[in-house]
DNA sequence: TTGATTTCCATAAATTCCCATGGCATCCCT
DNA sequence: AGGGATGCCATGGGAATTTATGGAAATCAA
């Protein structure tokens, strides 16, 4: 079923931290988690990175596992490998969803990207990311339109993928 | 159930050495002490390793009990053997959370990493580290910065990852 | 005794749990 | 097609628990 991420949305933020995570988002982390009780509840991990980056990357509890899988095939010592576990295991938390399909957002958290009281969601394939909307329209938005306009009028992004064909 | 210590917290540390451990990494100390009295005052072991050493190194009785293994596997008598040794067995020490979800540090330990009235701990998988905040400032971050200055701007260390296809 | 360690109790703030409501869709029955 | 009845979804509010942290009393060590 739905194993990636789709979609963008907006949700409200209250007092408590508290955001409803877009019900086909819940889906998908339910189904990343091999062992989630029941129907309910699915544990993910959310990324925040370092105090320049301006929004929360989660994954859901398989897609973690791989990356933390990775960084663990890294030979003990380099400083790459340092680095990834200071990004993955230092600067991220493990939390869940709850009964009524929220997440709870520690003040440090929406402080860190300055969340009032509305965030964004947008997905990114098998991770999705938490802004606050208007660090995302200043941000992102005009990232990518600058991005785009390099390309002839009329430019399409499929083309991108010629070449680069699995299998 | 959380196997892994994720994230970064500050605590106070009392006059008499006392410091809470991040409820989080609690979790992850009990479900990692096999014998684990009831559902608390998990052990665990904190190696400090030698001077130039400017941090606590934590890990959880499963954990060390798997690094004790692997050094016991060594040929006996092995220069790399015996410094491990040194400083697995004997450049560390076995002690357990209380009920309040406190542990003590010694004066001595204290000093060795100059420890004052706050604490840094920070996940690295399966062990975190505690460290005096300025100290990891200084050291840690300078050195990722720096690091991260190699690359070019915008940088997703997450490419690092690459060479490792999912799918 | 004297300083250091443990225990045990205390509390404010933060976090979790539990229950409630209004809004939309959907489904179903006649 | 009308009009509930049903059910999921986004939100809110307050009570109950946990946390982090302080301090006093009880125990040790020498």
């Amino acid at each position: 079923m739905a194993r990636r991420f789709r979609g963008e949305f907006h949700q409200k933020v209250d007092a408590k931290g508290r955001v409803s995570i877009p019900a086909q988002f819940r889906r998908v982390l339910i189904a990343g988690d091999p062992n989630c009780p029941e129907g309910d509840a699915p544990e993910f991990v959310i990324v925040y990175g370092d105090h320049r980056r301006k929004y929360l990357e989660c994954y859901t509890v398989e897609a973690i596992d791989e990356v933390d899988q990775q960084i663990s095939a890294m030979p003990r010592g380099a400083v790459e490998r340092r680095m990834l576990e200071r990004l993955f295991s230092g600067q991220s938390l493990s939390t869940n969803v709850d009964e009524t399909g929220r997440l709870v957002l520690p003040a440090k958290l929406r402080q860190k990207i300055g969340l009032e009281d509305e965030a964004f969601f947008t997905a990114t394939g098998d991770t999705f990311q938490i802004w606050k909307p208007e660090t995302y329209e200043a941000e992102e938005l005009t990232r990518t339109e600058t991005w785009l306009e390099a390309f002839p009028e009329g430019f399409d992004p499929l083309t991108l993928l010629d070449g680069r064909q699995k299998d």
